[in-house]
DNA sequence: ATGTAC
């Protein structure tokens, strides 16, 4: 049975460990394995893997699970991709999607959030409380308290609490080479969306029969109306990746690095460049999950305006998909690179944060525009692939060729625009996002089912959009 | 995904 979910494949560089079912491994583009021959070639890597939602990227493909011990390790910026610490967040309301079932409640609460979340970067004095040196810093322990408002009992510390990770440590020596101008853009972007697959959704979840405990546990409902985040670290997390991955060309060439790729950009970990990169990418995780943070704050404010002051918002999660940092694993340390792709660790694995110990923590997955989007929980069987499942749907047309394919009224249809189920969008014009139409990814569904045939996580909750904001 | 240069 489990073998039709998992394909290793030989190359001649070394091999790839694919988690897929039948259809969607025959789908696969040869180029997948063109880019994991070149990742395979930089030296002593331990492990790669695919998940099902693998596609082309720049130098590493999105869907990418590469393993490196710590001690002769190899960090890459490529692997990490240049949104550096793009994730998920969910937070539970005290909503009933019957509550919602007006289309017009719906476009009321739409307008509220474009109120507060500012969909470009904002004006000077927004947010001059904030110093985005302590954020880069100290993650969300770099936040005025007053923006942390659920912090003041250990108990209700959800916001602290219930993340992958709220704190990088960062001794700050690399920030000093960053332009004026990048700390000016990135302050006044804090809070903000970005483009291309980004998001804030409002959602109603439906819970399956098998994991109804653990969604009990972690306190879903049927029916209720949940808040999704898909966002990143904006310009902070570009200029980190541009930055370093310019340096370490000019080394690699210097000292005769390299694979098939000159794109494919890597260092010694315990080279001058690697500890630079590591040092500049945390900072660049902590300002993304203070950016997702900050985007909850806006819609929390929104909610409250709408609902009035009974509104409720608790961080159900916080996690990211594209990142590298060091993990252990049956009592070894790996330095683990993940792009595209999730952390699903299962129940009384240690590295759950305390919340989460007895379960498992939720791994958050998005639909594409239209879809549903999945909150799911890791099994052990995840150990395999270093407990990486999917990050999405994953593209099967280019940007350009969804413009080029799609008509507006396709995408129209797939948000039941003029339906009473209408998914509400914000204010912007269909034809600027038709290549985010569902019509541009492969069914989620599909993913989801090839995560769960091969053992390594569970659905335990489906999350259907009620309305979506997208930014600029 | 993103900023910037073409």
């Amino acid at each position: 049975m489990l073998q039709n979910y998992y394909q290793q494949v030989k190359l001649p560089s070394g091999q790839v460990h694919v988690y897929a079912g039948p259809e969607l491994f025959a789908a696969l583009d040869y180029k997948v394995f063109e880019l994991a021959n070149n990742n395979l070639q930089i030296p002593n890597q331990v492990y790669m893997g695919y998940t099902p939602d693998v596609h082309v990227g720049v130098g590493t493909c999105i869907g990418t699970t590469a393993v490196w011990n710590v001690e002769d390790g190899y960090v890459s910026p490529s692997i990490v991709g240049s949104d550096i610490g793009c994730g998920m967040r969910v937070h539970l309301t005290n909503l009933h999607k019957d509550e919602l079932k007006d289309v017009k409640l719906r476009r009321k609460l739409v307008k509220a959030i474009e109120k507060y979340l500012p969909m470009e970067e904002h004006g000077r004095g927004h947010f001059s409380d904030i110093r985005l040196e302590h954020v880069v810093k100290k993650g969300l322990h770099g936040l005025p308290k007053k923006y942390i408002p659920d912090a003041y009992t250990p108990r209700k510390a959800t916001s602290l609490t219930h993340v992958e990770s709220s704190k990088f440590y960062v001794e700050g020596g690399a920030l000093g080479l960053f332009p004026e101008r990048v700390w000016h853009r990135s302050h006044r972007q804090l809070g903000t969306l970005g483009g291309g697959n980004h998001f804030a959704e409002i959602q109603a979840i439906e819970i399956p029969e098998e994991n109804r405990e653990i969604a009990e546990a972690w306190g879903l409902t049927d029916g209720q109306v949940v808040i999704m985040i898909h966002s990143g670290s904006r310009a902070w997390g570009g200029s980190v990746s541009q930055y370093c991955s310019s340096n370490m060309t000019k080394m690699m060439k210097a000292e005769g690095l390299g694979t098939a790729d000159p794109k494919l950009v890597f260092a010694p970990l315990a080279h001058e460049l690697g500890k630079d990169y590591v040092e500049l990418m945390y900072s660049a995780l902590n300002y993304a999950v203070v950016n997702r943070h900050l985007i909850a704050y806006a819609i929390r404010e929104a909610g409250k305006d709408v609902f009035g002051s009974k509104f409720e918002m608790s961080t159900l999660y916080d996690l990211m998909h594209n990142y590298a940092w060091e993990e252990e694993h049956d009592g070894h340390s790996y330095f683990v690179h993940r792009k595209g792709a999730t952390r699903a660790l299962p129940a009384q694995h240690p590295d759950n944060p305390e919340p989460y110990k007895e379960t498992g923590h939720p791994a958050l997955i998005p639909g594409s525009m239209g879809s549903s989007s999945y909150i799911m929980v890791g099994k052990p069987g995840g150990r395999d692939n270093y407990h990486s499942i999917c990050h999405g749907a994953g593209r099967i047309r280019s940007r350009s060729a969804s413009k080029r394919l799609i008509t507006v009224e396709e995408f129209a249809a797939s948000m039941r625009v003029g339906m009473e189920d209408e998914i509400v969008l914000n204010q912007r014009s269909l034809e600027s996002m038709v290549d985010e139409s569902p019509q541009a990814y492969k069914d989620v569904d599909q993913i989801i089912e090839s995560v769960v045939g091969a053992g390594l996580a569970e659905v335990v909750a489906k999350c259907k959009p009620l309305a979506t904001v997208k930014g600029a």
